[in-house]
DNA sequence: ATTTTTCATGGGAACGGTCCCAATATTTTG
DNA sequence: CAAAATATTGGGACCGTTCCCATGAAAAAT
C-alpha cells in the first residue's frame, strides 16, 4: 500500500532532479544553487512534505528523541520536572517521549523496551516504587543509551542523577517540629526500597536523637504509597495509649491524607497533632490547614537532569560509568511553613 | 559507526540460516521448524535482541503508536485522561507517546509535526486555549491520521470527539447555586474560542432565565485562565457595589484561584459568597471549604476515546468525515455538593 | 520408486532518507 | 582558448525488517 506521505522522491520526480539534489536542499546543504533550492522547497511546502523521521533515525541510527520515565502524574511533582526536561531539550533541538508508569515495575520494563526498541537517544528515569530489579536500565547503558536518574534513584546503580539532599531535608523538617514543641513525632515512611524514603526515614532518626528524642519504632511505619493504608496506619497511630502529637509524612498526598484521618477524628492540626510533608506539591498550598512541607525545586530538577543527559550526549567519548563515577547534582530545598504546624492565631 | 544493538542479520549469521527465517522465527510464522525457532529465540535472548520499531515501521508504514496531546497537566484532569487512554490502548497491543503543549499554540502545531513525522498510527487530541488555525489538525486527516478529540473539542472540524454535556452540566451547577437562594451569581468564564467554554456560559445564562434572574453581563467575565487574572477579575467583582453573593468559574484552577481572593479579604465562603467550579479536579476536595463542582468521568473519557480512535483505526474502509457525520459520545457529569455551596453546619 | 504435496528455508526487493563518490557543468585562471 | 579549479548534480550503497517468490527438503500419495 503506497503512504499518502509526500517523499523526497516524489519532489524529485516532479522537478526531474534526483533525490539527492531535494535531500540536499531539504537540509540545507551548502552546494545547491539557489533556484534548485528554491523550487524544492516551494514544491515541498505545497505537497506538505513531512519528513520521515523513522526513515531518518533508522539509517542514521540517532533520532534526537530523549525519553522521560516518571513512575505517576497524579501529583504535580512529576509534571512540573517533565516542564522543565522539555523546556531544556526543545532548545537543544531534541524531542521528549514521556512515559508513564503507574508505580508498575511490569509497565516500567515495558515502557523501557518501547523507548529502546524506538531507538530513542536517551532516558530520563524515576523508577516505580516496585522496582528492585534493575537490569532493564543496564541494558539500556549496555545498548550505548545514556540514563539520568532523578528523585528515585537506584544506589545499586553508578548513574548521572539530580537529586535533593533528602537527609537533611528530612532532619530540618523534624527539627522544625521539635522547635514548635513537639516530642511524640511519628513518621509515615515509604518502602525501604526506595533510597529516598530511607534518607528521609535517617533524617528522623538522627533529629530526634541530636535533641535527646528516644527513637520510638511504634511510631514509624513503612508504607507502600497508597492511600488506604495512610488511613488504617493514621488510625492505628491515633489510636495509640499516648498518640503522637506530631506527624513527619513521607510526601505530600500521604500527609493530605492523613489530615483527613485527623479531621474526621475531631482532632485539632496542628493544635492536636502538627503535620509536614515532603515536595510542597501544589495541593499543599490548597488544604486546610495549610501544609508545611519540604518545597523541591522540580522545574530546576528538570532543567538540570536535561542538562546533564545533554552532556552525555555530546561527550565525544561516551562516559563508561563502570569504570568512573558518575555525576550527580545537588539542588537545595527549602522548609514551607504554614499552618499545619503553626497555627495562624496563637 | 556500528550500532550497538543486535540485529537479526547477526543471529543469522551465528546460527548459519537466512535473516528470512530468523525473522519468521521471531514474529511467531508457522512455516519454521520447533529446533530452529528454539535455537533462534534462545540466541536472540542471550544477545538481548531488541527489536527495531524504526525499521519496521519504516518499512510496513504503521507503527502500532499512538500519540496524546495535550494543552497541560499541572491539573488533575488531563493526567487522569492520559491513564485512561493507556489502558485501553495498551490491551490493544499499541504504544502511547504523550506530548503536552504548555497551552501554546506553537508547541501544539510542532508536536503534531512530531508525531506525524514518527508515523503514529491515530492521535488522541485536546487543542490549547490559544488554538485558533486548525490546519494541523487537518494536515493529520489529509495523511490518513485519524483524530480523535475530547473536552477541547473545535466546532470548525467535523471530528469523532468524547465530550460531556457542558451546556447542561452548567445549567445544573448555577440552578443549584439558585436553589441556595443566590440571586447575584457571577461567572468567570473561559476564552470564548474553547468551545466548551461558550456552552458553559450559555448553560449559565439559560438557568438565570430559567428562574425569572436578569442577566447581567457586568457579572460575567471571560479571561485567559491565567491565575493572575483570576486575582483581578475576581477583585473587581468583590468591588462591585452590591458584589455578587455566588460564583460559577469555568473551571477548578479558577474556582480555587478565586476562593484565595474571597478569603484574602475576608469573606466567608459559602456565607457571604458560593463557589463552584468544573472538572471536581483532585484539590476541589481538599481546599478548604471543600469545592462544590461538576466531576466528569476523566478515567471513561480516556478509555472511550481510545475505544473511538480503535475503532478508527481497524476500519476497513477509512471513514471519511468529509462526507459522514462524525460520530461523537457523550459522557455523564456529576455534580458533587461540597461545603463552598452548603456548610457543613447551617 | 516416482510424483505430488507440504514444509522449511534462502534470496532479494522494498521502505525513505543521507552521504560518499563520480560525473558533469560552470567559472576562473594562465 | 585550453586547462584547472570549483560548483552542482546524479548514482547508488546503506540502515533493519518484512514479505513475496523461488528453491530445496521432507513427507505423503500414487
Amino acid at each position: 500500500m503506497k503512504s499518502k506521505y509526500t517523499t523526497i522522491i516524489d519532489i524529485a520526480k516532479q522537478l526531474n532532479i534526483s533525490k539527492s539534489t531535494v535531500s540536499r536542499a531539504l537540509t540545507g546543504h551548502p552546494n545547491v544553487k539557489e533556484h534548485t533550492r528554491k523550487a524544492v522547497m516551494e514544491l515541498a511546502s505545497t505537497m506538505e512534505y513531512q519528513r520521515n523521521s523513522l526513515a531518518l533515525g533508522f539509517s542514521k541510527h540517532t533520532t534526537h528523541t530523549v525519553g522521560i520515565m516518571v513512575p505517576e502524574f497524579m501529583s504535580t511533582y512529576f509534571p512540573s520536572v517533565i516542564v522543565g526536561v522539555q523546556d531544556v531539550m526543545q532548545a537543544a533541538g531534541y524531542n521528549v517521549v514521556i512515559c508513564q508508569q503507574n508505580e508498575s515495575y511490569e509497565t516500567e520494563v515495558a515502557n523501557m523496551k518501547l523507548l529502546l526498541s524506538y531507538r530513542v537517544d536517551g532516558i530520563i528515569v524515576s523508577h516505580t516504587k516496585e522496582t528492585r530489579n534493575f537490569d532493564h536500565f543496564t541494558l539500556a547503558q549496555r545498548r550505548g543509551v545514556p540514563l539520568v536518574f532523578f528523585n528515585r534513584v537506584p544506589d545499586e546503580l553508578n548513574v548521572p542523577n539530580v537529586i535533593v539532599n533528602d537527609y537533611e531535608a528530612a532532619f530540618q523538617a523534624v527539627e522544625h517540629l521539635i522547635s514548635i514543641g513537639r516530642r511524640r513525632i511519628a513518621h509515615l515512611a515509604g518502602p525501604d526500597a526506595l533510597v529516598n524514603s530511607r534518607l528521609r526515614r535517617q533524617g528522623y532518626i538522627d533529629a530526634l536523637k541530636k535533641h535527646d528524642i528516644p527513637y520510638n519504632p511504634d511510631l514509624v511505619l513503612s508504607y507502600d504509597l497508597t492511600t488506604e493504608k495512610v488511613k488504617i496506619y493514621m488510625k492505628h497511630f491515633l489510636d495509640l495509649g499516648t498518640p503522637p502529637d506530631a506527624l513527619f509524612a513521607i510526601n505530600d498526598p500521604t500527609a493530605i491524607a492523613a489530615m483527613e484521618v485527623v479531621k474526621a477524628k475531631g482532632l485539632r492540626i496542628p493544635h492536636d497533632i502538627a503535620i509536614v510533608g515532603f515536595s510542597n506539591d501544589l495541593s499543599a498550598g490548597l488544604v486546610y490547614p495549610g501544609l508545611t512541607t519540604v518545597a523541591q525545586p522540580t522545574g530546576e530538577i528538570g532543567r538540570m537532569a536535561a542538562e546533564m543527559l545533554l552532556q552525555e550526549l555530546n561527550a565525544k567519548v561516551k562516559n563508561d560509568y563502570s569504570i568512573k563515577k558518575a555525576p550527580t547534582t545537588q539542588l537545595p530545598t527549602k522548609l514551607i511553613i504554614r499552618e499545619s504546624t503553626v497555627a495562624k492565631t496563637n
